[in-house]
DNA sequence: CTGAAAGCGCTTACAG
DNA sequence: CTGAAAGCGCTTACAG
């Protein structure tokens, strides 16, 4: 039986098929596969060939074996119910994934977690995971930065709160857009500008809420702690706080929220209050998540470039483990404000 | 340099590490973590406080290699916007293949796709995938399950048109549930009463369409097919199809869409004629995603264990790949009507 | 109930 | 620019 004739019957062709029909040794075709140079063109071309006719894909395992190295990044994430940002995370990193010939595993995880160390080091271990995607918060969770030094895992953490010396990072200019968010409010006439935080875990939080005063501050107008409320990045907290700020004796006349699920509470609170929106509150939030748009009113909200921060993370860290990159320079990418009507 | 200060030193000791500390051969321990017969109950304890010991977890590119098997489940979706379906699908795998120590491995779609079976075939052989699961529409596609049936790789269908011999099928009550949803609203006193249909290429649209029609049999309400228009699970199409109902002469008093994102599309266009939800017209979705209690008024829906029915249809084609089931029973899932204030 | 040998399909380290 | 040899860490197939 020929080489071809087995790849064909077996679906998969190995390095000693495509070296046979090349007429050139596996360590070659090795070289070729994996763009290595000081192969002369003219035997490129022919492995190239070989590799064609027969269809030729490397075994990720045996690749994964011998190199010592498994070629797969992993993703360790918290679970939100409202999941859009999640799956945009997901997207980018596979999309990145996918491009570099690399594996994505995911780990789920649940938050507090008492085992959270041993299920990621498992998670690290077992799969030999080269390096690890950490959405926000897990870019700032103190244990999980501890194992990951320990196991010499290079992370990239997305939007965290304080870049780790050493590992990718990737920024969005947050405050910049809560400012602009804010300033854009502040500039319809709105004096008395609720505010509702984020879960403080997440780095966001501080910086939504920085360019809130900012926006403030900028323009005069006094700040007041009591329209401020914690929220924690949920539908539930959104609305509960909501409910609070529209109980003050001085109601504010528009509500930022920290992201969009808040900003769903919020409407609902309101209209339990049987308040109009936009007339008798103006409500924002931030993300544009599919849900900003099927809400009523469409909310304003702010755009983050969540799937291209994610693919950009995972690019990055991948460039890393490769060696291909020293300490990668730190670019925030720019948010942008999307106005619908729940604003007026 | 012993076994076990190798061990620690690297992280990862391996099986002869372990055969040594335990003093019996590799295969043994081979045994042993593969939970085979025919090993002395004592041997069988001093290899796992071996294991224990030196932390030992095997190496799944060298299993992969050997066992000429992966143990990676592949998951191929399309990727829609509202996400939560896919959210409760890819939680349900995740934590089948957690129990069994698979990985997962993800395969994202546009829908329609020119190069559909380039990519999954690519996907499979590369990865050596050993099963794939299948959420809706993906179990019916003639080109993807010939490409299956030609790669000898078993699947898992959710919800499916029709389940495929010798393959894991999951089916829910569907028309069992909208039959009841709408005869809900019959009993409520609606008689006009819409219907936005899914995509034709998803299993679950013909069956909550008969069950809809089944409710209105039942009850001696004649059937109109200008109550019915075409959707196609998403908000856009919803939107459209219910301005269409809206505009009728003789407007519906209430609506079903076959999916929460289409009923979120009906409240809108419901809104945008002024109409008061759920006095004015009755809304129904099905799925109970976030986004239906997010809404205004929050959605009367069906509530589908879908986490469940993937953890299933993951866990019985794992199952049958390790020729621990046969031809396995198709049993169908059970669902629940929430109601909530979107109707009357 | 247990083990010695071969081999999975690549990459590494080295030689020329 | 190219290749022969060894080895990654397991499982398979076989023997006892």
């Amino acid at each position: 039986m020929t080489s071809k004739q087995r790849a064909a019957r077996q679906g998969n062709a190995t390095i000693f098929d495509v070296a046979e029909q090349a007429g050139v040794s596996i360590k070659t075709v090795s070289r070729v596969v994996n763009n290595e140079p000081n192969v002369r063109e003219s035997t490129r071309d022919k492995v190239l060939e070989a590799v064609e006719r027969l269809r030729y894909l490397p075994n990720v395992a045996a690749r994964s074996l011998s190199g010592r190295r498994s070629r797969v990044l992993g993703l360790v994430y918290g679970s939100p119910d409202e999941f859009s940002y999640m799956k945009d995370v997901l997207d980018g990193a596979l999309s990145a994934c996918e491009e570099r010939d690399y594996s994505l595993l995911l780990r789920p995880l649940t938050l507090p977690n008492a085992e959270l160390v041993e299920q990621v080091e498992r998670f690290i271990t077992q799969a030999r995971v080269e390096g690890v995607v950490l959405p926000a918060p897990m870019g700032d969770l103190p244990d999980l930065q501890r194992l990951l030094r320990r196991l010499e895992t290079p992370f990239a953490a997305i939007t965290p709160k304080v870049a780790t010396a050493g590992q990718v990072t990737i920024l969005c200019e947050e405050q910049a857009a809560s400012c602009s968010l804010t300033e854009f409010l502040i500039e319809r006439g709105h004096r008395a500008i609720g505010f509702i935080k984020g879960d403080p875990d997440h780095g966001a939080t501080a910086k939504r809420f920085a360019g809130y005063r900012q926006a403030l501050a900028k323009h005069g107008i006094r700040y007041r702690g009591r329209l401020v409320r914690q929220g924690y990045f949920n539908f539930d907290s959104g609305k509960a706080a909501a409910a609070e700020l529209l109980n003050l004796p001085q109601m504010p006349t528009a509500i930022v929220a920290s992201n969009d699920d808040m900003a769903a509470g919020t409407l609902l609170a309101a209209r339990q209050r049987g308040l109009a929106i936009p007339e008798d509150l103006s409500v924002a939030g931030f993300d544009d998540a599919p849900l900003a748009s099927r809400l009523w009113p469409p909310l304003t909200t702010v755009r983050q470039p969540i799937r291209e921060m994610a693919k950009t993370a995972a690019g990055l860290l991948m460039d890393r483990l490769n060696g291909n990159a020293t300490e990668p320079p730190v670019v925030p990418f720019a948010c942008e404000i999307v106005v619908r009507e729940s604003t007026t």
